[in-house]
DNA sequence: CCTTGTGCTTCTTTTTTTGCATCACTCTTA
DNA sequence: TAAGAGTGATGCAAAAAAAGAAGCACAAGG
């Protein structure tokens, strides 16, 4: 598109934060690129960037109008989508930004689901923490985040939000493995691994803890779930994780056991978009989906679960 | 602004029904702006027009794009409205579709006193039907739309409502004009002027006539309020309009009656804008001023008008 | 005090866009 | 039925715009 080069300059050079850097990264002279700067800051009525002895700078303005590039970029995006869908084909490309529980369960089968129906469409996956999934919407590099706890919601449009109950995970072998009822005073008792305050898991077992008399002492904290899950297998620790993070009915080696809400709050899993954005058809589509997929999810828990 | 010269010749064509005919508009010969859109259709990857023996017309392709070139061009032209706020010039335009009833006092008082504290910022007042001022937010030929009763909500954002009770116009010496009370049956037993269907007043009396024995029986339909005004001077005959389309306190030759809101339902007076649109910051500021005048307004009216 | 990296400028070259004339086609009208 | 007036498309040469190459001035760091 050649009518929107100029604004993918500037996106380049307010990422590089230098006019030769992103002269390199867009082939072309820096000569060519200064001029294309000073042409639209010219046109534009105001300067975009500040110059600094090391290179430059969006200033206010150019805040301002990174955030109107991105913005349309991502709109066209849209736009195209729409009329490929229209002249028949389903094409597409949906980028989403998630929780690490969804990696190894959820998000695969979701995704698979979706394409043996659409197998034009194609996806980018992005693992992020809650903070980093906002930023992503903000910045039009996710069309959806699907994430734990989200902190600013006023930014976005909330597409759907389930409870999810916070489960202690363990090795069959462990001591605690044989309760059916578990407590989250038991579990602080044995060695515990919990990831570090980000995410969002940890954000609920903090707030639990405080109303607590007994202290969180971990004995690791990792951001990789991957890990905790390995980790209970050697030690005889106590992990956290929520249910959608877990293989629940077909794990030969550990063990999970939810928490009741009196002693952890539930988590929200919440699907958001960027404010106001209209989605490509593609992205509404699979929005759609997870939010069915969810929803079902949800009542099926419930059911099973009277402890909600 | 060169970078979007390409949209905007593309809205022309679009409007024009002819490449010929768009190019002498923009000052261009028609092969060069031919080539243009051959260009920008290539890139696009689909035609946005499609070619008729008398012109071109878009397509379904070229009606999704055209939507997004309006947004973009406004949403453009909103971002430098707030640079030039933070750079300290309070400037800007502020286009607005109103109803007839506004034009006598309400928008002239409010525009001159919201350009008492902003003189740099000017004004396009449009006056519309409910219809037509809808389509304006939509074609991104109006920022704001005041006006009685919208039809059709789910594409607008609704920055507030109020009611407004319909009144009754009519000569200090008509019969009806002693009477504090007035019933709609006792208007429409006089000769009574009423505006054409599309005017939200006639929706409302069309409606409360549907539940009575009696007929509506204009003597005349004019789209005008001021033909109105000034016709129940010269015969004894009725009009009907809102109260912020009236000089309630200081006419002295009209008399206004409230009908009762069990007579005819009060009209809504609604301020939309474009669903999900971000305003430039002179519309959002007005429209801020705007729903604070309307909701003390409305209080006020609340207090003095026990009928409701 | 030199080196390195920055944005900016000037001059020349290359690429892109435009204007003109013309073609092929359709619908209207005499 | 034939002429005319409208349409979009196209080839080619001229004009305009953009890009490239080289170098300048400046500031920071060793």
């Amino acid at each position: 598109m050649k009518h929107i080069q100029t604004l993918l300059l500037i996106e380049a050079v307010a990422k590089a934060g230098s006019i030769r850097k992103a002269a390199e990264d867009m082939h072309i002279t820096s000569s060519a690129l200064n001029r294309r700067i000073q042409g639209f800051e010219e046109e534009f009525g105001a300067p975009i960037f500040e110059r600094l002895p090391r290179g430059v700078r969006l200033n206010p303005a150019g805040e301002l109008l990174i955030q109107h590039i991105r913005s349309q970029v991502a709109d066209l995006e849209r736009v195209r989508s729409q009329v490929a869908d229209l002249s028949g084909l389903r094409r597409g490309h949906v980028r989403i930004a998630c929780s690490q529980a969804l990696q190894p369960y959820f998000m695969p089968a979701q995704i698979a689901a979706y394409r043996a129906e659409h197998p034009g469409v194609s996806f980018s996956v992005h693992v992020r923490d809650r903070d980093e999934a906002e930023e992503d919407l903000r910045a039009f590099k996710s069309d959806l985040a699907l994430v734990f706890e989200p902190a600013h919601l006023g930014d976005f449009d909330v597409l759907l939000s389930v409870e999810q109950s916070v489960y202690a995970v363990m090795a069959r072998d462990h001591p605690l493995a044989g309760k059916q009822k578990l407590r989250l005073r038991d579990c602080l008792g044995y060695p515990h691994v919990v990831p570090p305050q980000r995410i969002g898991i940890r954000y609920l077992l903090d707030l639990a803890v405080a109303r607590m008399s007994q202290k969180m002492e971990p004995i690791a904290e990792a951001d990789s779930f991957e890990f905790m899950r390995h980790y209970v297998q050697h030690e005889r620790a106590i992990g956290f994780q929520f249910p959608i993070g877990l293989n629940l009915e077909n794990d030969d080696r550990l063990v999970f056991r939810a928490l009741a809400k009196t002693d952890v709050a539930h988590g929200n899993l919440t699907l958001m978009q960027m404010k106001g954005r209209s989605l490509s058809v593609a992205s509404a589509r699979f929005a759609n989906q997870l939010a069915s997929t969810l929803n079902s999810l949800s009542n099926k828990q419930d059911l099973s679960d009277p402890q909600t």
